[in-house]
DNA sequence: CCCATACGCAACCTCCTGGTTGTGTATTGA
DNA sequence: TCAATACACAACCAGGAGGTTGCGTATGGG
């Protein structure tokens, strides 16, 4: 059991949703999924932390595959990935509808208990 | 700006990404998205971990709301609640789809200035 | 050409997280 | 009734996360 690519795919999802689960970063990803890629200093502007934990907080959000960081002359600026964002939804989806089956199949015994 | 309204939406957010962003933890959700509520011992049971971690780790979904326990007797079982799993899912949604009308309305301007 | 800008890297700090062990308590079933 | 079961609570620990400061380097505009 737990084969390689289950795994894989385990870590890779707990990684996005761990990427997401904090305010900052969920603040970056609204900030970059409503346009054009944007410098680190632009995307610290008006933020109370500092450069340099803005730039940590999108390399978290790169290495979790939500962002794509490219160097652009002196700056460099990240871009809103979609795809991870589209896989995580569709595993809650998943989650979701399980649990609907489920409690169809539990209404379905209680109703066949009564008659 | 950041009225508490948005502030709590985001913090609540946060945690739920927060606490799916753990591999147990989403082998947990897998469980009890897919059956019953189950009582700590038997959630535990083929973990390599100990039943206290498992434990800890029902009290962090717990207090992100993906999670309800219960006592029943000695055991205290706990049951999955889809609510929380509805609401990320239409988050990433949103955000998705941002992505996707500022991707359009770039293809616009590119089609523009090129006509 | 030169200074301000925009970074990256690294050290350092604090606090939280994930995990264990140990102990005490309530519940259950034989 | 009494031992095994199932749990809660607490102390403790190592390591990682989030944050800062300091410093060195490349790039770009005047």
């Amino acid at each position: 059991m737990s084969r390689p690519r289950i795994r894989a795919e385990l870590e890779a999802r707990a990684s996005v949703f761990a990427a997401l689960g904090d305010e900052t970063r969920l603040l970056l990803v609204g900030k970059l999924s409503n346009g054009l890629p944007q410098s680190i200093s632009r995307l610290a502007e008006g933020s109370a932390l500092t450069r340099q934990a803005i730039a940590k907080h999108l390399r978290v959000l790169e290495r979790a595959g939500l962002v794509r960081g490219m160097r652009a002359g002196r700056e460099s600026r990240f871009a809103f990935t979609p795809e991870p964002f589209k896989e995580a939804q569709s595993y809650l989806e998943r989650v979701s509808s399980q649990w609907d089956d489920v409690l169809a199949r539990l209404k379905f015994f209680v109703e066949d208990e009564e008659s």
